[in-house]
RNA sequence: GGGCGCGUAGCUCAGCGGUAGAGCAGCGGACUUUUAAUCCGUUGGUCCUGGGUUCGAAUCCCAGCGUGCCCA
């Protein structure tokens, strides 16, 4: 069956075979244990005094055999604690079967009382000896652990045995999502589940992945945005809900993108894009204070700080101060597109920008985004690029947006809600004008979506938070592969 | 999609045209408070795959596969 199995699997099989010839199930259906090596170490003065044994169980990290006793560290969920294995201090079977059978990698259980050893560290003396699961397969080297970064995403159950921090960063990614969804419940929101698999993809500017239902005989499209769904949900009458899942788009991997992501929606009734902000940078706040109970955070290069106020600073206005060359130039997002080339090709040559709005994104991205170290909302972006936006009262050239940016990544993207449907339907027109000129993340006409807003959806705001990149950010991970625990790979 | 790396023992890596190496792990032995325990001995290879150059290729060339980083 398992076709690699080199020179120490072979052994170690063997020693299982031998364990059960012996009568001893190397795979045992359960056991007890009383302490974690956390409880035991918070514990340990009265335990010791008390002569309490404990009974723990976890994984053989490494052994440190000395003839006639033994040491060795034991690693369960809470942490390490050393064990030391006497042959006089136990029955002498179970210090033989131990010592001819047992190898790094070993589930084992043992009990005993606690002491502390003469340099100093907190030991279990073993009275008994339990084989729970016998590991066949060798674990990386102690020292230098397991640094190829393709095996640690193909194997990740390897990881995270080998790499202490692996674990801590998941712990943390489930802190940050549990603190979010606390923090939108006490205030009101409700929780919904919106489909996954969906008739007409739409919500957002990206190629879907496609599948097929059978006993329908319907494509399927799976979700690149909950977006259209929860905002049916804002003309059923809900005010304030959100979704914490998965969003699928078939583009390329790197750093900052896996085909699969996840993100958190929210959507308030009667609010604007100003108030979503505000919620955005007192939730994103309160998630840093509750789980890390800090405001300043350190990422690759950059530190940024959480506590002072995010500045807001338009598009347009951005560019400006951050495109020493464009300082002083007049640009809109309405100029004509040839007028826009006209004046910014003195410091920007377009690249596949063919619209006005299409160039200015693409100068910003170039200049902008590396500078947006600390938190700050860029607002006011182009209507062209949100299809889904209400434009500003005063200036139909510009969508209520925003997107929040920290340390150089877009972390958030939100705004008014545009909700009427003659207005969205000649905005789906338009995508579905794009999409035929080429772009193939424009949208395509949902009929439904428009059907709905003709009954009506209150005045709202919504956003868009990724939680990929929020964890990679406050636990210093600096690729998203690094906080997603089976990233996408080719299969072997 | 483009550019630059990387791929050698279970793991971490060296070797870069002349017999495939080290440390750890493993195996055998010594050792009843060790901490990368120590000491003696020892096994283990499709050098990513396929072509090519050469008397000779892990090493040079070409193509492919996988992967990492940067750019789009």
């Amino acid at each position: 069956m398992l076709k690699d199995h080199n020179e120490i699997i072979r052994i170690r099989y063997a020693k299982a075979d031998k364990l059960r010839e012996e009568g001893v199930n190397p795979y045992v259906n359960r056991w007890d244990p009383t302490h974690s090596s956390a409880a035991i170490k918070a514990g340990q003065e009265a335990l010791i005094e008390a002569k309490t044994p404990v009974r723990v169980a976890g994984r053989i990290m490494v052994i440190r055999h000395m003839g006639k006793a033994s040491f060795f560290h034991l690693k369960d969920s809470s942490g390490l604690i050393q064990v030391y294995l006497k042959r006089d201090a136990l029955p002498e079977e179970d210090y033989r079967l131990f010592k001819e059978h047992s190898d790094m990698g070993d589930i084992v259980g043992v009990s005993g009382p606690l002491f502390i050893t003469r340099t100093g560290e907190l030991t279990v003396q073993a009275v008994s000896f339990t084989f729970l699961t016998k590991s066949v397969r060798p674990l990386p080297e102690k020292w230098h652990g397991l640094k190829d970064t393709e095996l640690r995403y193909r194997q990740r159950y390897l990881d995270m045995i080998v790499n202490d921090e692996v674990s801590q960063t998941f712990v943390k990614r489930s802190r940050i999502v549990g603190s979010m969804r606390r923090f939108l419940e006490e205030r009101g929101y409700l929780e919904v589940e919106t489909p996954m698999m969906q008739p007409i993809w739409g919500g957002a500017a990206a190629r879907p992945f496609k599948t097929h239902h059978n006993a329908l005989d319907v494509p399927l499209f799976l979700r690149i945005a909950p977006e259209l769904y929860l905002k049916r949900l804002m003309v059923g009458g809900l005010e304030k809900v959100f979704e914490i899942n998965r969003n699928f788009r078939n583009e390329g991997v790197s750093t900052r993108h896996n085909p699969e992501f996840t993100m958190m929606e929210l959507y308030t009734a009667h609010w604007d894009y100003r108030d979503t902000m505000d919620l955005t940078e007192t939730m994103i706040r309160s998630i840093a204070a509750e789980v890390f109970a800090q405001t300043k955070f350190v990422w690759g290069k950059h530190e940024f700080d959480l506590g002072e106020p995010f500045a807001r600073i338009g598009y347009i206005e951005a560019v400006r101060r951050y495109v020493p060359e464009a300082a002083d130039v007049e640009l809109r997002w309405d100029d004509p597109a040839d007028e826009t080339r006209r004046k910014m090709a003195p410091f920007h040559k377009p690249e596949k920008a063919v619209t006005t709005a299409q160039m200015i994104v693409e100068l910003f991205e170039a200049r902008v985004e590396p500078n947006l170290v600390q938190p700050v909302f860029i607002t006011d972006f182009p209507k062209e690029n949100s299809p889904l936006a209400k434009a500003r009262p005063d200036d139909p050239s510009v969508a209520e947006r925003f997107e929040l940016y920290i340390c150089g990544m877009e972390i958030c993207n939100g705004y008014s809600e545009l909700n009427d449907p003659r207005e969205q339907y000649e905005r789906f027109r338009d995508q579905v004008a794009a999409r035929a000129q080429g772009d193939d993340e424009a949208h395509e006409m949902d009929e439904d979506y428009i059907r709905a807003l003709e009954y009506g959806m209150p005045p709202a705001s919504g956003l868009g938070v990724g939680i990929d990149r929020l964890v990679m950010l406050m636990t210093g991970s600096e690729s998203i592969r690094d906080v997603i625990l089976f990233p996408l790979m080719k299969p072997e």
